[in-house]
RNA sequence: CGGGGCGUGGCUCAGUUUGGCUAGAGCGCUUGAAUGGGGUUCAAGAGGUCGACAGUUCAAGUCUGUCCGCCCCGACCA
């Protein structure tokens, strides 16, 4: 892609909206754009870096049996009326009445909507255990909306369902899903608490919540000292670890996913049955899996940034490579930056070529601002002794070398 | 919803205390010139319902009232 030729609204200042570090990068970078407080528009940038966590979680998710749905963000009231949630969501749920006046909603979450849909399609043991998958926007009205995409009212999420004939089945998928979580949360380049947690309007024993430390988060977990395992945090928290008696330590983070054995509360409420190889009806075995797809942009670059702008992992950057072209009015320059684009875009490698018409380091800092992993520099030297220069904005080391050697070194952070 | 802060061109802000001529600056944008490796320099331009409405006044960005919006803290939260 040429730079010329998309929208990436960088902007030098702090806006004044923005007061966490990941809400200014993600307007200084021109990620996103806010509509009103808890709705954001994601621009180019913005949606690539999504598309490649999205494609993260969907090979996690698939790879433990996963398949993956879209259902209705448009509901029926009715429905959740009948799992009894109508009154316990409460307000969080936007709720209106279409034109022949029926009771209407906009999804928060969708448990009654899968329970629904599994209840009309499995009747047998056969066809268990299932994970079904869906990535989709929700909707929930937020009392206070903050932190850019921490908060939103309107989101995106990635949730996961389970249905088992047993217990052990719920086991199973419980602990498939948990580790495909931390593979997701890795490959995104998040340092990942799982901590057990209270499952709250989602109902069910047992849930892990997956939290994120960083500086403005919204939510704080306690660390113990000496065998760093993490307990959630509550006002009347044991300051000592019950472990090993060491110092517990509160620090701030944010929930990036939310898992849940939930048992049968929405099969028996909806009916959702079937029966099991002795022909007896049995109400079906459910877990619930969220993760705040949107969210995690936030996160990732709460927790990798420096005083230059963000720092994307490799698998999240929205391109692998920008071609810094300096001085676009030297056509030597623009035709080995064209070259170099062409060749490396032959390769499958996706790149972004500043072709703007800008001072040197204008282009500099805004490389470094939208941090891409690989920054090419094509200038003055290149035309001298066909040399090339690259960057490497994690590491910072910079190399002028010959093409071959920078290609190489190239390959290596690429794929190495 | 309670407390606090803010609202002036695309962005950052000054001006409001103490009302007074045609509303300013920097960045960005357009045009021209010079420059060309870390947010250049000079010149000439374009761009504004001063959040909205009502009121006070000879006169309102500035004072009063109501409302709207954004941010932060709290409560709440899957």
């Amino acid at each position: 892609m040429l730079w010329s030729k998309t929208l990436i609204p960088t902007l030098k200042e702090i806006p004044q909206e923005a007061e966490s570090i990941s809400h200014q990068l993600l307007l200084r970078a021109g990620l996103a754009r806010m509509l009103m407080a808890g709705a954001y528009s994601y621009l180019p940038l913005g949606l690539r870096v999504l598309e490649n966590i999205q494609k993260i979680i969907i090979e996690e998710m698939n790879s433990c049996f996963g398949a993956q749905v879209l259902l209705p963000a448009l509901q029926p009231l009715e429905l959740w009326q009948r799992s009894g949630r109508d009154k316990d969501i409460g307000e969080v749920m936007f709720r209106f009445n279409d034109r022949r006046g029926r009771k209407l909603c906009l999804g928060p979450t969708h448990e009654e909507i899968i329970t629904e849909l599994i209840k009309n399609h499995i009747s047998s043991y056969k066809q268990l255990p299932l994970i079904l998958y869906q990535i989709q926007t929700k909707f929930r009205d937020e009392i206070r909306p903050r932190f850019g995409l921490i908060r939103a009212c309107e989101f995106i999420m990635k949730d996961a369902y389970s249905f088992d004939q047993d217990e052990e089945g719920l086991d199973k998928n419980y602990l498939a899903v948990h580790q495909a979580y931390l593979r997701i949360f890795k490959r995104c380049g998040l340092d990942v608490l799982s901590i057990e947690a209270d499952s709250g309007v989602m109902g069910g024993k047992v849930s892990h919540e997956f939290m994120v430390s960083a500086k403005d988060g919204e939510d704080a977990v306690l660390i113990c000292s000496a065998c760093k395992r993490a307990v959630s945090f509550n006002e009347d928290a044991d300051r000592f670890c019950v472990k090993c008696k060491a110092s517990l330590q509160k620090i701030n983070a944010i929930e990036i996913g939310h898992i849940f054995k939930l048992g049968t509360k929405y099969s028996l409420a909806l009916g959702a049955n079937f029966l099991d190889a002795k022909g007896n009806l049995k109400p079906i075995i459910m877990g619930c899996y969220g993760i705040g797809v949107s969210r995690i942009i936030s996160a990732v670059i709460e927790q990798n940034h420096d005083n230059d702008g963000i720092v994307w992992p490799k698998e999240l950057a929205p391109y692998q490579v920008i071609i810094t072209a300096l001085d676009v009015t030297n056509t030597d320059i623009m035709r080995i930056s064209s070259g170099l684009y062409e060749e490396l875009d032959a390769l499958g490698i996706s790149v972004l070529l500043d072709d703007r018409d800008e001072r040197a380091g204008v282009k500099f800092k805004d490389a470094d601002l939208l941090g891409i992993p690989v920054q090419l520099i094509v200038g003055k030297g290149s035309l001298r002794d066909g040399s090339l220069e690259l960057k490497d904005r994690i590491t910072k080391e910079k190399l002028i070398k010959p093409k071959a050697e920078i290609l190489k070194g190239l390959a290596r952070r690429i794929h190495g």
